[in-house]
RNA sequence: CGGGGUGUAGCUCAGCCCGGUCAGAGCGCUGCGUUUGGGACGCAGAAGUCGGAGGUUCGAAUCCUCUCUCCCCGACCA
């Protein structure tokens, strides 16, 4: 018999909790010695990894080339920009020694790049024949907050940031909108996280930018996470750096540019999106480990014959691709381990599929396996297993997404009546805040006072849906006339 | 940055109120053996400047001051 073993605490419980315990107990990141700051353990930076070979490949293939800007940011840059500094300057990290000097001009850790890459563009732009201008940067950016969260917020953070500089507004406008897509594919067809794509209220636009795009996610507290952004800066950054070309009419203009990216942000949402009270439950698309193996044996005999059984399975799975990738299979051969907490550990990391197998399955030709999502132990023929892996991962894949999906249906309601809107977003036991609330979508008008009586529940506007029919209506918050409706959310 | 908590072994915590074998437990870890289809067992062992710095005291994990971390709630935000 078992001895008592502490589960981690349930979502329904303590969301915060779980949402640390997970991270934990999946070993996907920790705290480092420096505030705010984390360190992403191997399986937690494997699914960054992974994220990032495939996005890059969408980025790619959209036109854009990768390069590298430099991480230090001249303070004059930064405060070309009236509205980038305004918005950024107060939480960005400064260097103000070097080399055991005090630094003639203070340099300021990027808090993103738009300004040292538009003083470079300056440079690559003269002519109508230099646009568009399509490059992409993986980096690290510092953003110094005030209150920090493995994942979802953290002093410094991992992430992809495109610039472009294209030579009519309605080209960039294309731009923004394109990479918007790109990040809706992504979210929803490799991260299983279905998303509502959508434009940011004025008073929520990054600071510079026209207009702000973001892909917002439902996570299971029914919070919103915002998971990815594009900004149109319309000429913005390029007055402010000059990013000026003779057009085809032989006048000088000047660039239309736009910016976007998503970050390690987006490993917070596959956990809170998808974990369950046992761990996260990984996507196979981006999965660390797609098939794990557990032999079991009660002696060496046992264990070289199962060894044996396992051989070709495991070298034909380590053959095949999952999409664009090779299917990553592990053989979970720790002596010291007794299988049950193998199992353990390794719904914890959830891993989509763990395969079982003892002398009982070597006799009959068999496998155990379980899927990470649910449902009994199956037994199957070894090689009948083989065949059916990529579809099972399938299969995986996407009922954690039609799963996600009708969460969000659930607890998305269209609303016209203020006191209902209230009722929805307010807790029923004031002392002991439940799990509450959604997505409301309704009118909004996009006036200043909605802010405040918004404010006062906590919601925020996340977007106005596109693609949504116009129709009359009067903003749900001020009565205003309106012809658009927007998604009303509690908000990471 | 405000309010509230917290910090003792890798983890979970006891000890603190009433200073003096208080450096402790369980889990984990190491070695050997037995085990192995959902969190095994025996024996032996390693491991902590009690978050940090000052102070009070003959003596501080324990009392005082300052400081830092992390968590929760706010304000700020990918």
């Amino acid at each position: 018999m078992g001895r008592k073993f502490k589960g981690m605490t349930k979502r329904s419980e303590d969301y915060p909790q779980w949402y640390q315990e997970v991270i934990k107990g999946a070993e996907l990141a920790q705290h480092a010695p420096v505030k705010g700051c984390m360190v992403i353990r191997p399986y937690g930076y494997a699914i960054w990894e992974n994220i990032q070979r495939q996005l890059d490949e969408m980025i790619k293939e959209t036109g854009h080339e990768n390069a590298y800007f430099p991480l230090f940011v001249p303070e004059s840059f930064i405060n070309k920009e009236k509205d980038h500094v305004e918005g950024f300057a107060p939480e960005c990290a400064v260097v103000t020694h070097a080399g055991g000097h005090k630094l003639e001009e203070n340099l300021y850790i990027r808090p993103t790049s738009e300004t040292i890459i538009g003083d470079v563009y300056r440079g690559w732009i003269q002519s109508y024949r230099d646009l568009p201008l399509l490059i992409n940067q993986w980096a690290n950016v510092v953003r110094w907050e005030k209150r920090t969260r493995l994942f979802l917020r953290t002093s410094e953070f991992l992430w992809q940031e495109g610039h472009t500089a294209h030579e009519t507004p309605e080209e960039a406008q294309e731009e923004t909108l394109k990479m918007l897509e790109v990040y809706r594919s992504f979210a929803e067809d490799y991260l299983a996280m279905p998303v509502i794509t959508g434009e940011k209220p004025a008073y929520d636009r990054f600071a510079g930018a026209d207009h702000t795009y973001s892909i917002e996610g439902m996570m299971q507290d029914r919070k919103a996470l915002q998971a990815g952004t594009s900004h149109n800066l319309g000429q913005n950054f390029a007055k402010a750096f000059e990013i000026k070309y003779l057009s085809r009419e032989q006048k000088e203009e000047f660039a239309w540019t736009t910016s976007w990216g998503v970050s390690t942000r987006l490993i917070g949402g596959v956990i809170m999106t998808h974990g369950d009270d046992k761990g996260v439950v990984m996507p196979p698309k981006v999965a660390p480990l797609h098939v794990v193996i557990v032999p079991i044996a009660r002696n060496d005999e046992d264990k070289a014959k199962v060894n044996e059984y396992l051989e070709p399975l495991v070298a034909k799975l380590k053959k095949m691709r999952y999409g664009e990738l090779k299917l990553r299979v592990k053989v979970d051969n720790r002596e010291a381990l007794r299988p049950g907490p193998k199992f353990f550990e390794w719904e914890r990391k959830g891993v989509p599929l763990r395969v079982e197998v003892g002398m009982r399955d070597v006799a009959a030709g068999n496998l155990v396996f379980a899927r990470r999502d649910g449902g009994e132990k199956q037994t199957m023929s070894r090689d009948s297993f083989a065949e059916n892996v990529l579809s099972l991962l399938d299969e995986i894949q996407q009922s954690i997404y039609d799963k996600a999906l009708a969460f969000r249906k659930e607890n998305t309601v269209e609303l016209d009546d203020l006191n209902e809107f209230k009722a929805f977003f307010t807790p029923k036991n004031k002392k002991e805040p439940e799990i509450h609330g959604g997505f409301v979508l309704a009118h909004y008008a996009g006036c200043d006072e909605t802010e405040k009586t918004l404010k006062e529940l906590k919601v925020t506007v996340r977007c106005v849906p596109l693609g949504q029919d116009e129709e009359d209506g009067k903003c749900i918050v001020t009565g205003q006339p309106s012809r658009k409706k927007a998604i009303f959310s509690k908000a990471y």
